[in-house]
RNA sequence: GCGAGAGUGGCGGAAUCGGCAGACGCGCCAGAUUUAGGAUCUGGUGGGCAACCGUAGGGGUUCAAGUCCCCUCUCUCGCACCA
């Protein structure tokens, strides 16, 4: 017999595959769905280990799920647009349309070598205007609904390249451009925002998806939701300040107010002393990363403006300054500080020398050092007629009496701020508004879908949305008054793209009146089973989900969660346990390990080697321990034995018998849970059993029987080996359409098992008994055992516990 | 700083419900085969000479704790003064 060629079988089966359609997934009304979805690789170059880790085990499930009998939508594509293209396109001479079509020929071939199950007919790209005439359609509806809307936003911007930068573009303490290192300034325009906290309290229900408990805290986190109220404050000279605080109970301590650098109104109310220290301060304000001006470790700094507002429940007059912990994208962008109660505020204070104002006292022994912040207990004290009141019913009071007061209401506030989409770039999908001198701002007409990307800009750093200089893109006739008009010129960000990619495949480049196909859409839709890595948990996956209720909103879908359930695979390290990366030189390549091992060794080891949503560290000597398992599974179900026969032991048939069945039951349960590397280990048991029995029942049924459900339970994980054994079997084309095998309990029950015997929750003996053993024998005998009654040494029995088919536990 | 998760042999990991800690694999050791090496196969492999001791450390609950509770330490991820 030939040796296990895995390089020659996997060619010619992914031929035969292809050949024979297998993959296809077509509407089946007669077979329940299963849409298993795993998150689209953007285009960069190769196919990294990182994608195999991803996505193998998720194209194990789904081949699982297909055996199973569900009829299994699996498909593929690539997020195409961004700023890697352009960032190659700038160092290298290559077009940016060039350079990503290249990286997607060579990365559809590499992912082809997985042997995955994907339906290659529903292929999606991002940036062919087959695709993003619908993300620009959804803009539209989006427009429409009133939930796009354009407002000025500060961005990161290079004097020297005269671009805006992304944040990754931005480096070091000093925040200079990755290219000519200049510093980086803000700078203000107008942009495009989606509406997205619109959803914000909807988006908060997980109620109707089955997420991980991880996800579902960040997203929580992300969109926070803080109750509290709005309070009105009135600057002496007749501006209104609103702030925004969960604290109203401490509205008596508020001895100052905090404006953000930037809020709109610190110009007006400085006075002429401080209007130098103010502009100082502001410009240096701007410099800082949101996350600089929010670190804990920087002293708290800020400058008074010389106003002075009124504290709405007593009259009295408070200082207003400026401080960079204040931020405008939070809240209102102004707060009342209540130094006694909250720990910025006291280091503020404490800085500056302003009015610290105990309010709320706590009970029983409180600790002076640190401001008493807890919201849920102490008592209301120097609060006017709310002196005395527990601090949660004090908050209460007051907010309704603000309500009648006319100087503040009730509230809700969300971290989350509302979607930036607006990118001042050349590789993304163009927004389709056109800007006329008459009529404003006009959408484009859907008829006028796409607004094609010009293939021949200059999409080099100019200061400007590229497209701003291409003439024949920007200038347009208005679609309202045919007056000669410009088209917006920004790009939309590529999270939008991936936003719906998941109804994109169902019909892929649909030319249809709406974005996918309704029948498909209905038997498909929703997603069953989505994959990816935990970093998109507060991005892309609440903007899919927002999108999902918008489109439900639009009646393009029946329902309001995109994903029934998710879940996340850790990351592969490389074998010094550090991150891959081309200069640690720690990178592996799928490539050559197909070379040398084939797909099915890879796939296997990527199950086995790690808990797959934990990941971890490469180990090139891990992977030869599944090569070699998969040749001995060749052998042990191919080889024949030269003399088979003579006495066949029937307790080892049982035996052999019980195993399989056992295992049906742990690979099915593990496949269910994403337990992967446990599914491949219980293979593994079997393995050696049958190695153990094979000569002496080989001609048995039971043999065949294992043989057969060996090859089974091996397909998702192997598709390619167990193709080939199951055709070498003579079996009928292809194992991947059998149905998973059922366990008989019966026959994996076990007859006898061995018990523990504790004495005082030591192990002292064991004994073997039958399955079922009445409990009363089995604490007799127990007690009965010789090195039993030797430690107890005479000592009386207090009570004798029984857990069936583990032990006894003896205590005396 | 806040939030989430993790910590088990030399290594990756296993342990459905609180009930035999270490399944399976790597590595290592011994043997077989081989001129030798490699490859392959078979057996062994938590520590300790033992009694015993062992799931980051300390305490607790329980007949019984890797698992539950409290405290501490370390690591990873996320968020970054969120009013």
């Amino acid at each position: 017999m030939d040796r296990y060629h895995s390089r020659k079988i996997e060619q010619h089966w992914q031929k035969k595959w292809e050949e024979t359609g297998l993959n296809r997934a077509v509407r089946r009304p007669d077979r329940p769905k299963h849409y298993a979805l795993t998150m689209l690789p953007y285009p960069s170059g190769d196919l990294h280990i990182g994608h195999w880790y991803a996505m193998v085990p998720s194209d194990a499930r789904a081949r699982f799920m297909r055996m199973k009998g569900y009829n299994v939508l699996f498909p593929m594509g690539f997020d195409a647009f961004g700023l890697p293209a352009e960032n190659a396109a700038i160092k290298r001479g290559i077009h940016p349309h060039v350079w990503t079509m290249g990286n997607i020929e060579r990365m559809r071939r590499q992912l082809k070598s997985m042997g995955a199950m994907f339906d290659w007919e529903r292929e999606i790209i991002s940036c062919l205007p087959g695709y993003y005439k619908w993300t620009q359609w959804f803009f539209l509806k989006f427009y429409e609904k009133g939930l796009a809307y354009k407002k000025l936003a500060p961005v990161d911007y290079c004097p020297q390249c005269r671009t805006t930068l992304a944040r990754e573009q931005v480096w070091g303490e000093d925040r200079h451009c990755e290219r000519c290192k200049t510093p980086v300034i803000k700078k203000e325009l107008s942009q495009w925002f989606f509406r997205i906290t619109d959803y914000a309290e909807e988006l908060l229900d997980f109620s109707k998806i089955d997420w991980p408990e991880r996800v579902v805290t960040m997203q929580k986190n992300w969109i926070g939701k803080s109750e509290g109220a709005e309070v009105t404050f009135r600057m002496e000279t007749g501006e209104e300040v609103t702030v925004f605080t969960t604290r109203p109970d401490t509205l008596w301590g508020a001895t100052f107010m905090v404006l953000a650098p930037e809020h709109p109104l610190v110009e007006k109310i400085t006075t002429e002393p401080y209007k130098g220290a103010v502009r100082d301060y502001r410009k240096q304000a701007e410099r800082q990363s949101e996350i600089e001006r929010l670190s804990t470790e920087k002293e708290k700094t800020g400058v008074f403006t010389g106003a002075y507002a009124i504290n709405p429940v007593n009259g009295e007059k408070v200082p207003v300054w400026i401080a960079d912990y204040v931020m405008m994208g939070y809240g209102t962008g102004a707060i009342m500080a209540v130094p006694a109660h909250d720990e910025r505020d006291m280091a503020f204070a404490k800085k500056y020398n302003l009015e610290i104002r105990e309010v709320i006292q706590p009970v029983g022994a409180g600790d002076y050092e640190k401001p008493f912040t807890d919201p849920n207990s102490g008592v209301m004290v120097n609060s006017g007629p709310f002196t005395g009141l527990p601090a949660a019913e004090g908050r209460e009071k007051v907010i309704a009496w603000l309500e009648e007061k006319g100087v503040g209401k009730r509230a809700v506030n969300y971290r989350l701020r509302d979607w930036l989409i607006s990118r001042q770039r050349y590789w993304g999908a163009p927004i389709p508004v056109i800007y006329c001198p008459e009529c404003g701002t006009v959408p484009v007409p859907y008829d006028q879908l796409p607004v094609l990307l010009p293939e021949d800009a200059e999409f080099l750093p100019t200061g400007e949305s590229p497209l701003k200089y291409h003439e024949a893109f920007l200038k347009t006739t208005c679609p309202r008054c045919q007056g000669p008009a410009e088209r917006e010129t920004d790009t939309m960000d590529t999270f939008l793209c991936s936003s719906w990619y998941q109804y994109a495949y169902l019909s892929p480049y649909y030319e249809g009146e709406v974005p996918f196909d309704p029948e498909e859409a209905a038997y498909w839709l929703p997603v069953d089973q989505y994959t990816g890595g935990v970093e998109h948990a507060c991005m892309h996956l609440i903007y899919t989900r927002f999108f999902t209720k918008v489109l439900r909103d639009l009646g393009l879908v029946n329902f309001d969660e995109p994903m029934l359930s998710l879940r996340n695979q850790g990351i592969i390290l490389g074998e010094d346990s550090e991150k891959m990366s081309k200069s640690r030189g720690n990178v592996i390549a799928p490539d050559e390990l197909v070379e040398k091992y084939g797909a099915d060794t890879v796939r296997a080891y990527l199950m086995f080697g790690w808990r797959w949503e934990l990941g971890g560290a490469w180990d090139s000597k891990g992977i030869e321990g599944c090569h070699r398992f998969l040749h001995r599974v060749w052998e042990l179900l191919l080889a024949p034995v030269s003399e088979p026969g003579g006495e066949i032991p029937e307790e080892q048939v049982k035996n052999l018998r019980r195993k399989v069945h056992q295992t049906i039951r742990k690979a099915t349960h593990d496949l269910e849970n994403f337990s992967f590397n446990t599914y491949i280990a219980s293979l593994m048991e079997l393995s050696n059993l049958m190695t153990k029995v094979k000569k002496e029942l080989y001609a048995t049924e039971a043999w065949q029987e294992a043989v057969e459900t060996f090859v089974l339970l091996l397909a998702p994980a192997c598709p390619h080996l167990a193709e080939e054994i199951w055709a070498r079997l003579g079996r009928e084309y292809s194992v991947h359409e059998q149905s998973w095998p059922v366990w008989d309990e019966k026959l994996a029950a076990e007859e006898t098992v061995e018990i523990v015997i504790q004495v005082n929750g030591k192990i002292k003996d064991r004994m073997v008994i039958p399955v079922g053993a009445e409990e009363g024998w089995v604490k007799e005998t127990a007690l009965a055992r010789t090195a039993v009654a030797e430690f107890l040494n005479g000592r009386p029995v207090r009570k004798v516990i029984y857990v069936p088919g583990r032990l006894v536990n003896i205590v005396a």
